[in-house]
DNA sequence: ATGTTTATTGACTCGTCAATCAACAACCGC
DNA sequence: GCGGTTGTTGATTGACGAGTCAATAAACAT
């Protein structure tokens, strides 16, 4: 059975299988065991591989976050001038392999988790910075000194789009939710002082 | 020691204590007997007048709402007009009794307990509902058929300012929250077709 | 006085689950 | 073919927590 060089796969069973566990659940109160038998895996091995229930999910998150990145970085390769640089921030965060069932519920459930977990609450920062930076870069140009507030207001306007999709079943609209920002965008430049 | 018509102070004081229990922690992960102890009896006491944790977090979160929706209520009885009616519903959902981290973070575990829970679900679908029809009510004459995705926008960039707020610690930002949204409005209100 | 209703709790049951461990199985270099 | 490394699991432990129950105590009714 024991096949070598198994770490990496086991390890990425074990993430996938927890998003699609928590995702199914819409909660982090599921068990090890669960988790790693939709891994094909004893829970055993799970914790031989994570050490803790709480690495596995934080494992989870990185990847979910990674994704993430990964799309905004892609989005924003295109772009060649400030707008469409903070079009790519918005878009990117409506992109397919982020705005999904799974993915949304695991991040509502991290929001929940980073009230606890000083790793959880420090991975969020990281990302929330991220995106803050992203936006104040391609707005400074575009609003100048309302910059700031401007990116505020995105950004929990996205959050709101992510945590109102988590309440419907199924997939959400992706086209819709990114338009709806979109708009508020628009309506943000439409003034320039 | 027993009083007659204890009844209704200990269901108060349970919902006290799960309200500032659950706010502290920032989860459902509390036990019974936690909330229990703050509330001056005994688990077995709580278990007597709830039933259940479920019964008796769904309490705290009817009293939750109850309160702002009485919040709202006040706002708009002195709303001469559409345009003040929108704000009143905005300024309604940042006053004091609603806007502090623990009523947030109730919210925040609320909408992660209604991925799992029906009736939960029931009453967060009654409270968009009702939020919806509050602000299409005073939007609908402001900006005739674009009120539906104005009220979506609004109602999305509120929630997100609410989890927002649930990351920082003590108390949030009320005047900053609210002017914020009502930015927005302000922007959503200057083009009228 | 006595029985009924309401209030209250300590002690208990029963299940669940994270984490550990001992043991077993396959592969490797030699 | 042997010792070490890696992979893997069933069984077990230990803790914790929701919910129950029997028992006690006060108030009330008659």
């Amino acid at each position: 059975m024991p096949k070598l060089g198994a770490e990496p796969i086991r390890r990425a069973a074990l993430v996938k299988a927890t998003i699609e566990t928590v995702g199914a659940a819409g909660s982090l109160d599921v068990t090890v065991a669960q988790i790693a038998r939709r891994a094909g895996m004893s829970s055993a091995l799970a914790h031989h591989y994570f050490g803790s229930k709480e690495q596995i999910f934080l494992a989870a998150m990185r990847s979910i976050l990674s994704i993430y990145g990964a799309e905004v970085r892609g989005a924003l390769s295109t772009a060649r001038n400030p707008r469409d640089r903070v079009r790519a921030v918005v878009m990117g965060s409506f992109a397919a392999g982020s705005f999904r069932h799974e993915a949304i519920a695991a991040w509502l459930n991290f929001y929940v988790l980073a009230q606890s977990s000083a790793e959880a609450r420090r991975l969020l920062h990281v990302y929330q910075r991220r995106m803050r930076s992203n936006l104040l870069y391609g707005l400074r140009p575009l609003v100048g000194e309302r910059a700031g507030p401007v990116a505020e207001g995105l950004g929990a306007l996205i959050d709101g789009v992510y945590i109102r999709a988590a309440l419907v079943e199924g997939e959400p609209d992706r086209q819709a939710a990114c338009d709806l920002v979109l708009a508020h965008l628009e309506k943000e430049l439409e003034c320039k002082p």
